[in-house]
DNA sequence: CAGTGGTCTAGACCACTAC
DNA sequence: TAGTGGTCTAGACCACTGG
């Protein structure tokens, strides 16, 4: 049954063993490469195999560095409450929802917003039902957990809304949250189409969300629209397993009731 | 700003450019890795440095054998609509929504079934809302897409409802669907809570699913509910970026509505 | 400076699989 | 049998970073 593991996969094995048990605990250091050539009695490359095994599948990172070295990765998930925020009678911002639930996890969040015009391609103009490609405002959220960048939120307004709401231009945060500034404009979100899609991170989104070589993104699509109008379109791009997203559908008290 | 690229990365850059910009289409091969060597000019070992970068991108797969090679991976998105189907009232069963989904896509859907008792850790105890761990049984289904395994689902029933209903101790399909069977007994359920993740696959995962290393699993958790008490726990294990889950919240008819 | 991981070489032998 | 990827070795030099 067992198709003879080969070296490297034997000593990813036992590394492997050592880690999810707990006899090496989250933060802790691996011995050096050189070291465990020694310990294995095998060459730096089949180390480097067995390791990257490990770093793949999200369990160990490399630091560089005179003090550096491997270190086994602790991942705290924040969950993403998809069904929660949003909705205009909602308490509160989709963001509130975030930073609280950051807190709650006894870690610091930080939000950089930035906001710029666009082109759309005709993929996306397709998915917010415009006849052809044209002009947009994409407003961007990019989100930090204790300074490490952790989601990047990209939200596309097509421009006949903006038109109508030209607010939605500003560079900075909006406190109140878009949805309810779009609300007190008459523009009321009553529908959202989500869509959840995991794939790995380009070097481009490794660099931005300083990720490790190997290590998946969490994808939520959301088109949103009102009672007549599809209205924009929100792409958010999650950093590896440290994030999650929760889905409510129907009555789930029982559930949620004996927390 | 460009953090002056290795030998292997620059390598790894070219042909990914060449697979993107469609040079090299899915279902071609690339050359063989000393061809590769030949044409840059470097050691065989800096060719799979590169190509592995590529792997784990999930562009390219490799193929043993004398007419193998590294084929550029075709990958088409089955999407899991989790808002349609699984509702008492909803005309199709999850599965059969599933079945649709694939054989819209033009590919053969196949699903194999096995069910067995086994005794739940405290983590899926608590999240079935049971005082300790104790024995359940677990349905398990396979699904393939292409006779290539595309996801697992397991959904674990806690005993007092085995007892109610022992028809879900049946090692075969259940035609109509468990949420139909179980409305027919008296067991509606009326709410569900969904918790999707990525991460990188176990190698036990990338076994089952057939996947080679380095390949995210999209993970849905859904916990199930009638009015007063939690019924099912089942986790649904999706091989990397071939799948997609869909959830539709509130009225949607303007974005779907033009399709 | 010393030690870490990062990169690269030039070989070697193996398992697998279509021809 | 011939050619593919899979594994492994024993070196080498580099960039980076704390002491």
């Amino acid at each position: 049954m067992t198709p003879a593991l080969s070296l490297y996969q034997r000593i990813a094995a036992e590394m492997r063993r050592d880690i999810t048990s707990g006899v090496i605990k989250p933060g802790d250091k691996l011995p050096t490469e050189r070291q465990l050539v020694e310990r294995f009695s095998v060459s730096r490359d089949t180390i480097r195999d067995a390791t990257a095994m490990l770093i793949n599948e999200g369990l160990v990172e490399r630091v560089p560095g005179r003090t550096g070295g491997m270190v086994v990765r602790d991942r705290v998930v924040v969950t993403f409450h998809a069904s929660w925020a949003e909705s205009p009678g909602a308490p509160v911002s989709e963001a509130d929802s975030w930073i609280t639930e950051v807190r709650a996890l006894g870690l610091t969040p930080t939000q950089d917003f930035s906001c710029r015009m666009v082109t759309l391609s005709s993929e996306m103009a397709h998915q917010l039902r415009l006849t052809e490609p044209g002009p947009a405002v994409l407003r961007r959220c990019v989100r930090y957990v204790n300074d490490r960048p952790s989601s990047i939120q990209d939200t596309y307004y097509p421009k006949w809304l903006t038109d109508l709401v030209p607010d939605l231009l500003s560079p900075e945060d909006i406190k109140i949250g878009t949805t309810r500034l779009l609300a007190e404009r008459g523009i009321v979100q009553t529908g959202y189409l989500d869509t959840v899609r995991a794939r790995m991170a380009t070097p481009e989104e490794a660099g931005l969300l300083r990720l490790g070589a190997g290590t998946p993104v969490l994808v939520k699509t959301r088109v949103a629209c009102t009672a007549d109008r599809v209205v924009r379109l929100t792409v958010e791009t999650m950093a590896g397993d440290g994030n999650a997203i929760e889905y409510e559908i129907g009555g789930v008290e029982p559930i949620t009731g004996a927390r």
